[in-house]
RNA sequence: GGAGGGGUACUCAAGCGGUCAACGAGGGCAGACUGUAAAUCUGCUGGCUAUGCCUUCGGAGGUUCGAAUCCUCCCCCCUCCA
């Protein structure tokens, strides 16, 4: 028991809030295992190592020997998490939900501890709830309290709609909560409000509230907005390691501090003294190599770490062309094809008139050389490398 | 139910009868510079069988030689009053 000093340490390592840090420690000292919750969208089942801030976190409950709670939003998913934007979403079906919930496995595996992971979905309970059962959730929690949200707040103050549904949400979530008799709920520090109506509900329902522990979000390859997928600033863990290498290299030096800190396992020693390399004038994109090939390394292999970066090397500081690329036949029965729809047929543009200002703007290369004539056709027999900016390639040939 | 304000491209936001495919900003993309950085500079940013044509300004009609701009109806949002 007199470890519960450093795993208390372990545990608040990088996270943003834990309310509160007492409530953990006596729950940690009863020696039972905690029952650990953190709830996932349903419909969003593809990770982005900005997850793997929270997934990380999971696993080191995991390997303290607490259970962890995977849980999907099948229900509340409905609600959708208030933003502002949304409008109640499409039911999912149960094929739908049940396809989305072994993708997601299959990734989160790679992180988490199968044996000590339970898969759940609230629409389990959610879904029986029935009308009488949501009145009474809904007479738990006072509108006012509600309007402590930021989200709710700024937007009943800016004139911004507020659908009544969108109440529902934190209730419904923090109902997860009672019905899973928590220990222990995370989530990102945008979640605060959320996780707190949990401690409310759960003392409404006579149970010890669970204790909430809040974690930073991670911004995205731009450095200011978070990690998302519709801001196309993510890094998917399951993009090949090319991918993940060249976009986690495309950071700021600023930034690859930042994710140092909130995705490496190494020491916080360790990257200190990183840090002071690069003060000492060690080229900043080393200390990068270090840090992609890390991650490479978690969602792939050491292997494919290391060729991810000679692939880079060869690349981009070298200018050579990517190992593979996708080929591409057009059948053009005999005709040939015209430049901007052959870069559109391969999808490296979106339309030809996209096209045509690429070429414009000599953003278009065959073979390495630019393009500018906006009509040269590419005859049958014509086999080449269409290149796009400096990322996309494909190998074409005509028919 | 009444009165008023508003809905414009990825986002914010001008325009209020022709010169509007629609100012400006942000974002994005391309080029220069580089470390595929960042910062900076330049250009582009509806589509097409492309120096012209077609479709866009909440939706449907109408007025007009001509509408994002005027009129009618409808839908949605906000405010105040009931």
């Amino acid at each position: 028991m007199n470890d519960t000093k450093s795993t208390l340490a372990l545990i608040a390592r990088g996270t943003d809030e834990i309310t509160k840090f007492e409530e953990l420690e006596e729950r940690l000292k009863s020696g039972k295992p905690l029952r650990v919750k953190v709830g996932f969208d349903p419909t969003a089942p593809d990770l982005h190592i900005g997850h793997t801030v929270i997934i990380n976190k999971m696993r080191q409950f995991q390997d303290l020997g607490h259970t962890v709670i995977f849980l999907i939003g099948d229900f509340t998913g409905l609600i959708g998490d208030p933003t502002g934007k949304n409008v109640t979403r499409k039911p999912l079906t149960p094929e739908q939900v049940k396809e989305n919930a072994e993708t997601y496995a299959k990734q989160v595996f790679k992180i988490l501890d199968p044996d000590k992971t339970e898969i759940r979905f609230n629409s389990e309970w959610l879904g029986k709830l029935g009308s009488d059962g949501m009145v009474r959730l809904a007479a738990t929690y006072t509108v006012a309290r509600m309007l402590e949200r930021d989200d709710f707040e700024s937007r009943y103050k800016n004139n911004q709609p507020i659908a009544i549904h969108e109440f529902l949400y934190p209730l419904a979530q923090g109902y997860d909560s009672v019905m899973l008799e928590c220990d222990v709920e995370m989530g990102g520090s945008d979640q605060k409000f959320n996780l707190h109506v949990g401690r409310h509900l759960q003392q409404h329902y006579g149970q010890d509230p669970q204790v909430i522990i809040t974690l930073p979000l991670l911004e995205g390859l731009d450095g200011v907005q978070k990690m998302s997928k519709s801001l196309d600033n993510y890094v998917g863990i399951t993009e090949s390691p090319t991918e993940m290498f060249g976009k986690l290299m495309s950071i700021s030096d600023e930034l690859m501090w930042r994710y140092f800190d909130l995705l490496s396992f190494r020491a916080n020693d360790e990257i200190a003294d990183l840090k002071a390399d690069a003060v000492g004038g060690r080229n900043p994109r080393d200390i990068k190599f270090l840090l992609c090939e890390e991650i490479v390394e978690r969602f792939h292999s050491r292997e494919a770490a290391v060729a991810a970066r000679e692939e880079f090397i060869a690349r981009f500081q070298k200018g050579q062309m990517p190992e593979d690329m996708p080929e591409k036949v057009l059948e053009t029965g005999g005709d040939g094809i015209g430049i901007a729809a052959a870069l559109s047929q391969c999808g490296m543009t979106t339309s030809n008139s996209e096209a045509f200002r690429m070429i414009q703007q000599g953003g278009v290369k065959i073979d390495g050389d630019s393009v500018s004539d906006r009509t040269l056709i590419l005859d049958p027999g014509f086999t080449g490398v269409l290149q796009v900016g400096k990322r996309k390639f494909c190998q074409v040939t005509v028919k």
